[in-house]
This record gives structure tokens, C-alpha cells and sequence, in this order.
DNA sequence: CGCTGGCACTCTATAGTTGAGAGTGCCAGC
DNA sequence: GCTGGCACTCTCAACTATAGAGTGCCAGCG
């Protein structure tokens, strides 16, 4: 036996493409006698009944019984989405549109939340949005104001204009000169530099017990472990969960249970989108190829999206195996530039 | 006929509350043998028959057909948590373990997602909780830093520890100084002034073109609509959708996708939180009581949270209405105090 | 040699049938 | 007023029969 590759005609190839295409639009094993009417090439069933059978031969498809007509499998679609499917760029009108929805005014934070609902409503699909990983984060100021008696807010900004806020409860109370001067020695001593240090220094300083304002040196230590630790947890948002419940083969409560767990649960997401970050461009795993059994008849299509050539996130759709490829590979691809560019506007 | 409340006996009653116990326990009809077990008064079910024969005629209970045991009805939950159902407080333990999970160092925003998430896990239902409207929502204060060129990041800071922030574009660069003058300006002129008149101010000043940085006052502006739309729009944050799927009678698709939908929307739920809002105390709806046909089969549980006696939000539960009211109930009445006197303590 | 129609075969899905089991309503008797 | 008895109803699960779709294989044709 050669390469099972090699033995795959022309011919045979063209009939994959067109079962695959009917059974992604119909959700129907396919037949002999509908892909004859399907090609239009004036073929007999038992004509095409023959090369089915080497195609189940080599793996591509097989029948759910002995007698329903063929769908494809893991095999199958891989070797439709590597070397049948034809992709075309997104029209300029759509890439519009989208573009459109992405205003350069949002949050980090609001824009990944926008993007995951756009994919979701435009592929019909569940969405999926890492957030941007910054390789260091810096701090750029820390703002103190008195609530009420012995309550503070913090607030403390980095770069990329992201802002974390908590309220904060003080010894004894605080008046506005004392915040004001606490702030100020922080900002002096810490702006500019990288967030992790300004952990660490906070952390021996306390310990020294160097100065008194302990409270806010803690807030602002808390806040710089919250911004740090998210960026390590590499924390994802997803939409549309709902959406999957449209398809036939998801309709399986427990199937769609073991879904929804495992989207509450992200640690197994984010497993698979970790290794999403790594391969370059449009990356697709096919039901069972992702190793994660709730994701058995799922695919996942994800691009990483990148800031000035570096790959911060990772972004995409999780759909029934069954999805229109052609349709939603470009929109994740485009869609992950346009994020790229917007995240880019805020350096 | 004189009223039907009037015609059901002490006996029938006990009777009823071992029924509806029964049935929520077991999720199954349930018939005269069983529950004459299930009372243990050495009654022939010949007898309970008789009476259930009784609670069928005066609407508290049916039998899905001919032949199966009875079902409560809507009238006859209704009867059973208004009149039958003993509400114990919740042990101070578990009082103890709840506001333990409720960090006051936490942001307004960030409570209502714990304690949505709070009310999901410990009921094994869905939790909701709208934000807090706050009457007039205060100017604190505006800080303007500079991010790159043309960009800078405007935060707002309202009474109440709410943090606003968004990234907007200047028509040429803004040295530190300048957008240090224009937040002194701001500052000095809204700090304690209320947010709709803040906006309406610089709506006019804009128009009367009397300030030349626009774009600072377009994006303070804005905030402030954004803080004011909020509370308007009162939206609400919901958590553990998913386990309403470990329902059997929710275990249809299509049931459990018009809920879903119905989460998705908000609209619906809104206006029936809304509903919520007016009444004191614990509210319940049960199945079609609500007049939201996607609720059918279905219950919510709700109370009114208050800041210094002040009602300024709702949370609850849903769930089907086959649910252990009685356990339900106290948690649902402590974690809006908790919640309440968590967000007192912003002030 | 590749394509075709024919044919027997297999398997599924649907409808109809049956029997067991649970529960009822009613009645006569205690 | 409570009870056991009894005929009746209805559901549920198992089983059967049948139609339909699709297959594999084969012999024949160009």
C-alpha cells in the first residue's frame, strides 16, 4: 500500500468536495443517487456507489448504518478544509461592516467582550475571545478618594488604558491632602516602570514597614496582582453559547450539558486555545482531533491576533463539526485582524 | 358556592403540603397509596382518594391523565407558599458563610456578579441581580492622562465608587499640562453637582462653543450618559443558566431554549423584575403567573434589596417551579440584605 | 476497462399491537 | 366516615410488521 493520499483521483476528490458541501447544508447522510443528481456529471448511482466505496475505503467517509448513504469523517473534513476548500477573502463591504462595529473608543476590556458577540451573531456560532496577554504591563498612575469616613477609592491605571478600581478601608480616616500625598509618592516613585517590580518594591517596603499608609500601599499591590494575574490566567470570553443549541446534532441535552460545563469551566478552552497562540494564521480542529471529548462533534476555527507583529490573543468560533468552513474562515481571519488593529490604536 | 378557601379542611391541607412536599422532592405525579405512606396516619388510600378527589374539584391539584397520581397546580403552589409553607430563618452559620464571600473591597459592579453567582451555586438555579439604580448619581470627579499622540483616557468618577473610563481621540496633541488644566476646570466646576445636570451644562457650554477641548467634554459627556443610561436601562446580570438543564421538565429544547433566548434578550425579565421592584418582601411567581409564557413550568423567586431603607435593586432566583421553595426562600431574603448592607458601606 | 441497470439484501424509521402496571372512581359494607 | 373490592382507564415499554432508502455485487454493454 502507498500513500492513501496519493490514491485519491481527481474524480474522487471533486464527488468528497461535493458530498461534503450537501452534507454540511443538509445535516444528511448522503446517498448515491443525490450526489449523482448533485454533480450534474450524468454519472450513474452505481457509478458513484463505487467510488464511495473507496473513499470509506481510505477514510474519508463512512455510513452511519449499513444502508444510510455516507457522511464525512474527521478525515474527511480535514482533507476538505487542507486541500478542497477554496477560500475566498471577505467581500470589502463586509469587512466594512465589521470594521464599522469596532469603535476605536472602547476599553480593551468592552472590545473583547464586542468582538466576541459580533462573531457570535455573524457566524451563528459560539464565539471565543481571549483577553490580550501584554508582556509587561506598566504602571502609569495611582489615584486616591476619599468616599466616606474610613473608605477610599483606588484607582490604578497601566498602559494600554486599562483602569482597576477598589474600594479600599483605612485605620483611621484619610483626609484629602494626606490621599493626595500618598498618591503622589507612588506616582513619583513608580510611573514608568514595570508593573511586577512595583509589586515587589510595594511588598519589601510594607515589610520594612517604611511607611505608615499601609493600606493604600496594599491596595495598590492588590490592584497590580489582579492586572498581573490576568494576564497569566489568560482569561477568555465567550457568546452565542446559545446558538448552538440551533443544531440537530448538538440536541442531545447531555451532549450540550458537557458543552456548556466545559465553557463555565474554561480551564479545558483554555487549554486548547493555548495551543492556538503558537501555530501561526487559521488553525481548525475537527471534532475529536482537540483530545477534548466535549468537544466531539464540535470544530473550533481560531486565529491569534496580533499588536505590532506580536501575537497577544487568540480568537475564534466553536460550531458543530458540520459548519460552513468556507464561510466562517474568513470571517475569523478578518475579524482577527481588525481586532489586532484596533487593540493597536491604544499604545 | 361560597368561597373555595373556605372550604378546605385542616385535614386537606395537611394533605396538600404532603402532596406538593412529596412532588417536589420527587418530581413525579403522585399517587393515593404513595401518599398515604407518605402521611403515616393510617389512613386507606381509598380515603386519600376521596379527599384528593376534593382538591382536584376546588383547583389545587390535577392529574396529568386518567390515570396517573395528581400534580399541584399554579393555584395550588400558590396556596401552598402563601398559607402552608413555614419559613425558617437561615442558621447563622450558613448567614456567616454567605457575607463571608461578600468582600467589601469590592466594586459595586463586581458584588452584583458575585452574588448572582452566589444565589446560582447555592440554590443549583439561576440567579439573577439587576445593578443598583441610585437616585442621582454624583460628579467626583475627571482625570484626563495622556496615552499616545492623539489619545488619552478620560476616567469618571461618580458618588458610590463607580469607575467610568474610555479612550478618546484629540484632534492634535494635548500636552500633560493642558489636560491637567482641563480636568481642574471640570473639576472645580461639577465636583458634587449631579450627573444629568453635569451633562446637560456641558451639552450647552459645547454648543455655545465657549471651551475650546471639545473632545475632553464630548468624552466626559459621555460617561455621563453612559453612568445615567445604566441606571435607566436597570440591567441585571445572570448566572448558572446552566444548571436549569439538570431539570427534567426543562430537559425539552425547545422550553429550554426560549428561556435562554429569553435571558438573552433581558427585555422580558426586565419588565417582570421591574414588577419586583414595587412590591416589599419576597416575591414569587409561579409558572403563568408571570404572563411570560417562556416562564411556563417555571418560577422566580425575588426580593428587594435596600441601602439605607431605600429600595435600589432587585435579585432572585429562577428555576422550575418544582423547587424547594422552602430552602429557596431564606436565601434568597438574607443575601439581599447582605448584598444591601455591603452596598451601604460604598457611601 | 469503465459505466450501467438490475437485484437481493440490510438497516432504519414509523405505525400498530399487546400486556403489565399504576392509579382512579365508585360502591357496598362495616 | 373509613375501608376493601372491583371494573375501568391510561401510560409505558416491548414487540411486530412494513415501507423506504441505500447498499454491494454482478453481468452486460459500448
Amino acid at each position: 500500500m502507498t500513500e492513501a493520499t496519493h490514491e485519491i483521483s481527481e474524480r474522487a476528490q471533486h464527488m468528497l468536495r461535493a458530498l461534503i458541501d450537501r452534507y454540511i447544508r443538509e445535516g444528511q447522510p448522503v446517498g448515491s443517487r443525490t450526489l449523482a443528481r448533485e454533480l450534474g456529471l450524468n454519472l450513474s448511482p452505481a457509478t458513484i456507489r463505487n467510488v464511495m466505496s473507496d473513499l470509506e475505503e481510505l477514510g474519508y467517509i463512512r455510513s452511519p448504518h449499513t444502508s444510510s448513504g455516507r457522511v464525512p469523517t474527521v478525515q474527511g473534513y480535514r482533507f476538505f478544509v487542507d486541500t478542497l476548500l477554496k477560500i475566498e477573502p471577505l467581500d470589502t463591504l463586509s469587512v466594512a461592516e465589521l470594521s464599522a462595529e469596532l469603535d476605536v473608543s472602547m476599553a480593551p476590556k468592552e472590545l473583547i467582550e464586542v468582538v466576541s458577540n459580533l462573531l457570535s451573531g455573524i457566524t451563528h456560532l459560539a464565539g471565543v475571545v481571549t483577553l490580550p496577554k501584554h508582556e509587561q504591563a506598566i504602571f502609569r498612575r495611582v489615584e486616591f478618594l476619599p468616599l466616606s469616613e474610613k473608605r477610599v477609592l483606588a484607582i490604578l491605571v497601566t498602559s494600554k488604558g486599562e483602569v482597576q478600581n477598589r474600594i479600599i478601608t483605612t485605620e483611621r480616616q484619610c483626609g484629602a491632602s494626606e490621599l493626595q500625598q500618598a498618591s503622589n509618592y507612588l506616582n513619583e516613585l513608580f510611573t514608568g516602570k514595570d508593573l511586577a517590580a512595583v509589586r515587589d518594591t510595594l511588598l519589601r517596603e510594607m515589610q520594612e514597614a517604611r511607611f505608615s499608609m499601609n493600606s493604600m500601599m496594599m491596595a495598590a499591590m492588590q490592584m497590580a496582582d489582579q492586572v498581573l494575574e490576568r494576564n497569566q490566567n489568560e482569561d477568555f470570553v465567550i457568546a452565542g453559547q446559545t446558538n448552538l443549541m440551533e443544531f440537530e446534532e448538538l440536541c442531545d441535552i447531555d451532549k450540550l450539558r458537557n458543552l456548556f460545563d466545559a465553557f463555565n469551566k474554561k480551564r479545558e478552552i483554555l487549554h486548547l486555545l493555548d495551543q492556538c497562540v503558537h501555530g501561526e494564521g487559521i488553525q481548525i480542529f475537527i471534532g475529536e482531533e482537540s483530545g477534548h471529548q466535549m468537544l466531539d462533534e464540535c470544530s473550533m476555527v481560531t486565529a491569534p491576533y496580533q499588536v505590532d507583529g506580536r501575537i497577544v490573543g487568540v480568537l475564534g468560533v466553536i460550531g458543530p463539526t458540520r459548519m460552513a468552513y468556507d464561510r466562517i474562515i474568513p470571517i475569523v481571519d478578518t475579524t482577527a485582524r481588525l481586532l489586532g488593529a484596533a487593540l493597536k490604536q491604544k499604545d
